[in-house]
RNA sequence: GGAGGAGUACCCAAGUGGCUAAAGGGGGCAGACUGUAAAUCUGUUGGCUCAGCCUUCGGUGGUUCGAAUCCGCCCUCCUCCA
């Protein structure tokens, strides 16, 4: 049996912050005493078709939990999906159709199982629930709580002041999601730090429902791969867990250097002691920042493949980027007639025809950019007359097409 | 219901009759350099049959030799009043 400070260690790992961290220790001991597992709820916003690294993140830490005997409650918020979560927006989300919500939340059960363990874990659609509650229902659950209250909540203060529009629907989205902390009965909700608000409603509506108040358990969000924003789909700075072996490895790879040690603690399962002598080694200058890149990079893609798909990953990207050369496979493409003229290859439809430049405009921007190379050979030419069959065509760093012709 | 304000390229944001395919910033892309697709610097960033042409400034219809810029109508958003 694993003691209630060794639990309450792990589950406190990378947590920005825990509410109330006494709750969660008498929690514990009582699931001890009982042999009951603690609920741990993590709601589901279904936004965005792929998972990544950001929402890992949690995903990983309910993992943990489940190591520790816990079960996982997930939540498929199908049904305030269609209000959209408004926190950290600065405009009101548009809202999903049910269509666009269920075909989403269905992507979402598959890709969560790559992280969670499918067998301590319950999945609900919260519209069980939330689609029950008649006028009357609703208007409980609202009265008990205030205007003054909602606005305390910082993204609603902000649009409020800047005189940016409030849906009436979007005060209900925490105390909907309040509601099914006391649907479910949960011990521990998870949530990032920008969850706040949400968690702490649900302990507040629980004990409105007669419940003992659920533990607040906060991760810390994770910026993209731009460095800044946090990871997003819609930003375009994520890392999704079912990116092939070698995208997965290059984006870390672009991360900026000060954001590794997040990613070490954030996205892999090295242990802390271990990630501390990664610290200390690139502090004191005897561990260099691109290998400690290259193993991050390389810790996270076997998580999502394998150590051998990581490892060739690797050698892919040493290859390619380290010394400017190929990759093993790269994709044929069949050079269409039309293209081809006396004076030889019209270079930038090729381009654009293989689909590595948007508009022959671009392509002809990239070649005058010397963004072009024939079998490692720079080319500015907008016709190639020497173009021939098993050429490789590389735009840009890690574009490459073997043109058949 | 009334009054006022706003809508510009991927995003933010200049621009109030021609010199505007549209300043500036961000982001993206490319090049150089390097320690990696980090950082830094430079270039580039509507499309096309590219030293020429075509289409863009919420929509639409006008005025004008000429409009993102002026006028009418419409749509959307915001503020104040009721």
């Amino acid at each position: 049996m694993i003691s209630i400070d060794e639990q309450i260690k792990i589950i406190s790992k990378g947590a920005d912050e825990i509410i109330d961290i006494e709750d969660l220790k008498a929690k514990l001991e009582k699931s001890q005493k009982e042999g009951k597992p603690l609920r741990v709820k993590l709601g589901l916003d279904p936004t965005a078709p792929d998972i990544h690294l950001g929402h890992a993140v949690v995903l990983r830490k309910i993992k943990q939990l489940q190591d520790l005997g816990h079960k996982a409650i997930i939540i498929i918020g199908d049904f305030t999906g269609m209000i959209g979560d408004p926190s950290g927006r600065s405009k009101t989300r548009p809202a999903l159709t049910k269509e666009e919500v269920l075909e989403n939340a269905r992507t979402y059960q598959e890709q969560i199982f790559k992280v969670i363990d499918r067998d301590k874990t319950e999945v609900r659609f919260n519209s069980e629930w939330l689609g029950a509650l008649d006028f009357s229902d609703v208007i409980v659950l609202a009265s008990k709580h205030t205007v003054a209250r909602m606005l305390e909540r910082e993204d609603f203060k902000k649009r409020f002041e800047e005189h940016e529009s409030i849906g009436i629907h979007e005060f209900f989205y925490p105390l909907m999601q309040g509601y099914d902390s006391v649907a479910i009965e949960a011990d521990i909700e998870l949530g990032g730090t920008d969850q706040r608000f949400n968690l702490l409603m649900g302990r507040t509506i629980q004990r409105d429902y007669g419940q003992e108040s659920q533990v607040a358990l906060m991760m810390p969000l994770l910026e993209g791969t731009d460095g800044v924003e946090k990871m997003s789909k819609s930003l375009g700075n994520y890392i999704g867990i079912y990116e092939e072996p070698n995208e997965m490895y290059g984006k870390v790879m672009s991360i900026p250097d000060e954001l590794m040690i997040k990613y070490y603690e954030l996205a892999t399962d090295i242990h802390p002691d271990e990630i501390s002598k990664i610290k200390a080694g690139l502090e004191d200058g005897s561990y260099h920042p691109r290998d400690a890149k290259m193993r991050l990079a390389r810790e996270i893609t076997s998580l999502y493949h394998s150590e051998e798909a990581a490892q060739k990953a690797e050698e892919q990207f040493k290859a390619v980027f380290q010394r400017g050369g190929m990759p093993d496979e790269i994709p044929t493409f069949e050079v269409p007639q039309d293209i081809i003229s006396q004076e030889g290859v019209d270079m930038a439809r090729l381009i654009v025809e293989a689909g590595l430049a948007p508009s022959t405009s671009q392509a002809r921007r990239l070649i005058s950019q010397g963004a072009i190379r024939v079998n490692g050979e720079k080319t500015d030419e907008l016709k190639n007359p020497t173009l021939k069959d098993q050429d490789v065509v590389q735009v840009g760093k890690r574009n490459f097409i073997r043109v058949r012709l």
